[in-house]
DNA sequence: GTCTATACAAAGATAGAC
DNA sequence: GTCTATCTTTGTATAGAC
């Protein structure tokens, strides 16, 4: 007999939310085993006995806080794409000056990437997440972009897609530094 | 009066050299953070002692490994050149393939790449390190290697060298798992 | 110069009050 | 459901014997 709303009162979803800022702040910073759960319930503002009612241990706040930005990000990267009228040499160098734009100005997309590189090999489904979620759409794009502009004359489309992005890609994350 | 061999009784170098191989292992594994100094030194089978009257901290220790695995890698490639008289695409092929061959079969140097680029955000001047010492010989040799090579019809060797080389080393460390 | 034993601090995780 | 207080373990680093 009880109501809808009885029914809802379980995690706060607000908490939840406040958790993870301070998750991401904390572990994009440190790395995963040099977060430390003091310091992000200290950001959260809540006790670590609210994290622990929610995430089983500090690799379960890891994993979803990752998946969770694997997400948001997702959806940022498909709003930002210049326009298609353009001729083809125009279009791409756009395209690759606001990729490498978009990480310089923000420092915490790069600090992810370097995060998922440095723990995809503890971490394996991290790193396929990535690829699905960032890395595979960007290079289905530029692939079918390829694809349906011949007078590029790029023999295989994957492989310049893969070439363009893997290129964007480290260029930010290992080359420069800061 | 002390005659050449006291002068030389310092620290044992042959210790050295099993801390260093013991830290490797663990650094490797678990990255800067999650590395135990217990583990190391059991590994080494020396005391804490031992590891820090020749370094003064962890990262001490951390940043001189690095260092000299970066010295190790760059004599490595040197030597591993396929031959420079075959046709540009088949040489070309055969070293991409090669580089590929080496990080697969080397699983240690994939998690050094790995680790490298996790960390570069904290230690940066061991990002810098290995952009000289590998990535520079490598990006050196290839845009010589182009520029003396007009039928390939570059435009410009540097671009097509950068893009090889982050492609290779990107398409190892992210796209691929194991 | 190297070891054993230990100091000291900080981590992750939980019990119990409200 | 959330907090305070605490438990237990483990970490880095060092003092002192040999």
């Amino acid at each position: 007999m009880s109501n809808v709303k009885s029914a809802e009162r379980e995690l706060s979803p607000e908490k939840t939310e406040v958790i993870l800022r301070g998750a991401m702040q904390e572990f994009l910073e440190h790395g995963y085993a040099g977060a430390r759960i003091d310091k992000i319930v200290a950001a959260a503002g809540v006790s670590k006995a609210t994290v622990y009612r929610r995430f089983a241990d500090k690799a379960a706040l890891f994993t979803a806080l990752i998946q969770r930005m694997a997400v948001k990000i997702h959806f940022f990267h498909q709003q930002e794409l210049p326009p298609l009228g353009e001729e083809p040499v125009v279009f791409l160098k756009r395209y690759a000056t606001q990729v490498l734009d978009h990480i310089t100005h923000n420092s915490q997309e790069l600090m992810l990437f370097r995060m998922i590189i440095g723990e995809s090999g503890r971490f394996p489904e991290l790193g396929q997440e990535f690829v699905r979620n960032i890395e595979k759409p960007n290079i289905d794009f530029l692939m079918q972009y390829f694809a349906t502009h011949p007078k590029l004359q790029l023999a295989d489309p994957e492989v310049a897609a893969r070439t363009l992005v893997g290129t964007l890609i480290h260029f930010r994350t290992y080359a420069l530094t800061n």
